[in-house]
DNA sequence: CACCCACCTGTAAGTAATGACAGGTGATAA
DNA sequence: TTATCACCTGTCATTACTTACAGGTGGGTG
């Protein structure tokens, strides 16, 4: 049994936490931009000490997790580009860890689990991160990306408390980081179709023919086969069904 | 500017309110079933008093409010029977303001500013009910359905701290029932096709053809055209591309 | 101006899908 | 046993779609 059931978990909390938590709950059902998410944490921050944040979502396949997004909160750039270069993010236990167990992990429990031992690489060390808190949520109903959150500081003690609030907002960073993510998927991929290819391809999803689209737009059947045929070359489709699957997917068009 | 984007709602809260609330928000994250659901609402009890609660699920249409789902946890059911008889559901002027604002009202206050007089109706006072709290949640990015809880009793108070309450809980009462009817609809809808056809429909979102699927299933190509006939008649499409948006909608078959 | 792009249109050949006809098997339930 | 249902197969005529070919218009940008 995991702390997530426990009922005693909350047991760690002050009222204050408590309520502070709450807020951020509340503000992060109304995150739309990464603004918005961003200015998450400095409340976290008021909630546990950590100078270093870092969000992640990836998605699983065959040979394992796939990074989809990042957001730097306040992460040092050169960490992250050292770490992205020589592929520490695709090897790294911790990560491997988070997006396994999807626990609470604290850098030193961790190492001392999986290696016996509590050093950190030179990396981390070099730019003041000797301890970090890093967790996570899993893919679940509505949403096929898993994350994983990291809380990073010189010197951060593994508490229950700090585990807690973990486990009671981390899920809630994780709702609103991909929806976030969602929002952004869907407005880059709006550019790829014009609007009458978007138009053309709403009709088609509605079951009509090439003539019935025709005749709805006012324009020769012709013209309706030559959308069509843009739509399919745009979306890397065969055929019909595949353009609305493949649109459906992206969110270039309205499930309903 | 509403309570909610207000910083000083949670001052009505007590550290034992927000740590009940945090651990109500925290359930209503895993509610698979509406047992689950049910299961909330004994916890929401001890944080404020009420002897009935109704939940609905509605969908906007040009009429108005269509109602998806309701789920009974403690109403009457003969006041129910009588109201949905009666069509008070539909004309009741509370339920309209909920479905228009989708903020907390307290019945009395409501019907004072809607029609200068707080007398409820008969049949309410007959089981009980003189007073009663509902609050909403309106349709968002990832539902399109908004929602209305309903808690009723003998005599509730209009005061701030369960406005603050109704305020941080509702959207996730709202998250967790939309997501239980969504299973359950998935659940219903994906009867109605059979193993072969929801396999058929699969590879066509795919992009394949007739003659494509038949090699796949190992059957003839005249075989796989049956399937999609009996899947055309079961989801009312008219062709292919309409079966595939109509499948992705009903959760027939997956989005990716 | 030249260029790109969204938009529009035509012809035509080949391929795919639709919807009707007809029929057979095997498992499971009344 | 009779019935039902998922599953399977065939033919055939009609309609729809795909993908080439060819081209024209108007708006906006470098």
């Amino acid at each position: 049994m995991t702390l997530y059931e426990s009922s005693e978990t909350c047991s760690y909390l002050s009222g204050s936490d408590a309520i502070k938590l709450l807020e951020l709950i509340h503000k992060s059902l109304t995150c739309e931009m990464e603004d918005d998410f961003t200015a998450l944490f400095p409340k976290i921050q008021e909630l546990f000490p950590f100078k270093f944040a870092l969000a992640m979502l990836g998605q699983q396949d065959n040979n394992g997790m796939i990074m989809l997004s990042g957001a730097n909160i306040s992460f040092p750039e050169q960490w992250l580009h050292e770490s992205i270069s020589k592929n520490y993010l695709q090897v790294d236990a911790v990560i491997k860890e988070n997006f396994t167990t999807y626990e609470v992990q604290h850098w030193s429990v961790t190492r001392k689990k999986l290696f016996r031992r509590e050093d950190i690489n030179s990396l981390s060390q070099d730019f003041g991160m000797r301890e970090c808190y890093t967790h996570g949520s899993r893919p679940s109903a509505g949403g096929q990306n898993g994350s994983m959150f990291c809380f990073s500081s010189t010197s951060m003690k593994y508490d229950m408390r700090t585990v807690a609030i973990l486990e009671f907002l981390t899920p809630h960073l994780h709702l609103a980081f991909s929806h976030i993510f969602e929002n952004k998927q869907a407005k880059v991929n709006n550019a790829v179709l014009s609007s009458r290819e978007k138009e053309v391809l709403n009709w088609l999803k509605q079951g009509k023919s090439s003539w019935d689209i025709s005749v709805i737009l006012g324009i020769s059947e012709r013209t309706v086969n030559f959308h069509v045929y843009n739509v399919l070359q745009k979306l890397g489709a065969t055929n019909r069904p595949q353009a609305v699957a493949v649109a459906t997917r992206l969110g270039l068009i309205d499930i309903g």
